[in-house]
DNA sequence: CGGGCCGTTGAGCGGGCTCAAGACATGTGG
DNA sequence: CCACATGTCTTGAGCCCGCTCAACGGCCCG
């Protein structure tokens, strides 16, 4: 698998070939799709709720967020994106959107006329496949989330979450299973779990103490990834990994 | 539009075309894909985690859910699923599947192979993209349920998930906004909900203590659609009822 | 050296859970 | 027709996980 980044799009479909096979005249479609590169600022927004999104944003570096904000003022993060992610895919094709996407941390996107993303699915029916895939398997993401959230408790939770990220960094090239960057405030890490920020404080303490993780500044070292893992009751299923079939 | 379900796609076809402009041939090739019809028990899973599904299923009649069920036995619903909806192509384009779909009643559904699916969208790029964006509102969905589960009280919850059944089930020509059947017990709203049971029975009591809702058997009557939409804090928007762009 | 931002710690509260019992429908077979 | 089992809903009492409110400490950066 070629990881240089220096097109704009080549983690992207990096990405796009863990869904589906590309012929080579696919690949050089995804990489002749028109684009410019912008940089972002850390807590910058991609998209707003109720945007009509003409572009669709595929992160270059850094991380991003997708979220909403209840009515009682409280914010759910659905899920968190790095390099090679196509982050509004989802609200691109919708028409408006019905979430925010913002920078967690600063980084550079490249954003695509979504036009041009329904024109090459039409010309080159495997990349609309592999494009179809990818919001599939943020679909599996976004469900084990809400089982995440509505089934498990707050040391179960968080470790679930640890093992994700671990192994979605491992994937796009930034890490490994034991030690990684993830550039979130624990207030951003209680709104992705249903947590208060201190709840979280105190999670992570249990956490360590019990000698599974170590948290510093805004890195995860696992210490136990199979105590984690049970710990976090995480089967990688969901991520669907493997590709298809 | 056409309503005739005497057509085992119809309804499928029907709601397609919510999601983008089908010209008479997408029509015609939606109709024309092969099925074949299977009478569904309550309780029946259509799709288990783990199985490779090599079939899509279309409801044609009754209801049906998706879940998954924890390391520690309890069980989440993601999603409620109705006459017209293609309720896995997420597991039949994903591989293998992640979830259980289950049968909330008896019911009738129509079951294409998957690869007859992926073929029309190579012909059909039109049907293609207005299954995709299909998919693409059953994540909103998923979504707007991660944030009502993380951020929303028992009260609102409820509300909020009376004030879906009630749109989407009207859209489906199932009801309308102030009166549907719902064969849900309160064991499974509270699957739904993340509730226990008997906290479902006594956020009910107060709704209709309130004069917000009645509800009897297993069918729903909405007394004050104006206050169940205030406190259950819904808004539509993420549903995409009024199509793309 | 001052002011954000972020993380920690403590004390008390409360929404939803647990456990338990009972009410009320169904259906089923005798 | 009743006896009984099963599934569903209700009600009560007590408890606990995670929340709220409040104060403080560390750190970075101007």
């Amino acid at each position: 698998m070629p990881h240089t980044a220096s097109h704009g799009l080549q983690a992207f479909c990096n990405k796009l070939e863990l869904n589906a096979a590309l012929a080579p005249a696919d690949r050089e479609a995804v990489l002749a799709l028109p684009y410019r590169i912008k940089k972002l600022r850390r807590h910058e927004f991609i998209v707003r709720e109720g945007d009509i999104a003409r572009e669709c944003c595929v992160l270059k570096s850094g991380f991003a967020i997708r979220h909403k904000v209840a009515g009682n003022g409280l914010r759910q993060i659905f899920s968190v994106h790095m390099r090679g992610d196509a982050v509004d895919l989802h609200n691109s094709l919708l028409g408006k959107a019905d979430h925010n996407i913002e920078m967690l941390s600063i980084g550079e996107a490249a954003f695509i006329p979504a036009d041009a993303i329904r024109e090459l699915t039409y010309g080159y029916p495997n990349v609309g496949q592999a494009m179809w895939r990818d919001t599939l398997v943020d679909s599996a993401i976004f469900r084990e989330w809400t089982l995440n959230i509505g089934r498990r408790d707050a040391r179960s939770r968080m470790s679930h979450m640890l093992c994700e990220f671990a192994l979605r960094l491992q994937v796009a090239g930034l890490g490994n299973h034991h030690d990684y960057e993830l550039p979130m405030t624990q207030e951003e890490l209680g709104d992705a779990l249903a947590l208060t920020p201190i709840h979280v404080s105190r999670t992570l303490k249990t956490l360590e103490g019990d000698g599974l993780v170590h948290r510093t500044n805004r890195a995860v070292v696992i210490r136990d990834w199979d105590g984690l893992a049970k710990l976090g009751d995480f089967d990688p299923g969901y991520l669907h990994l493997t590709g298809p079939g």
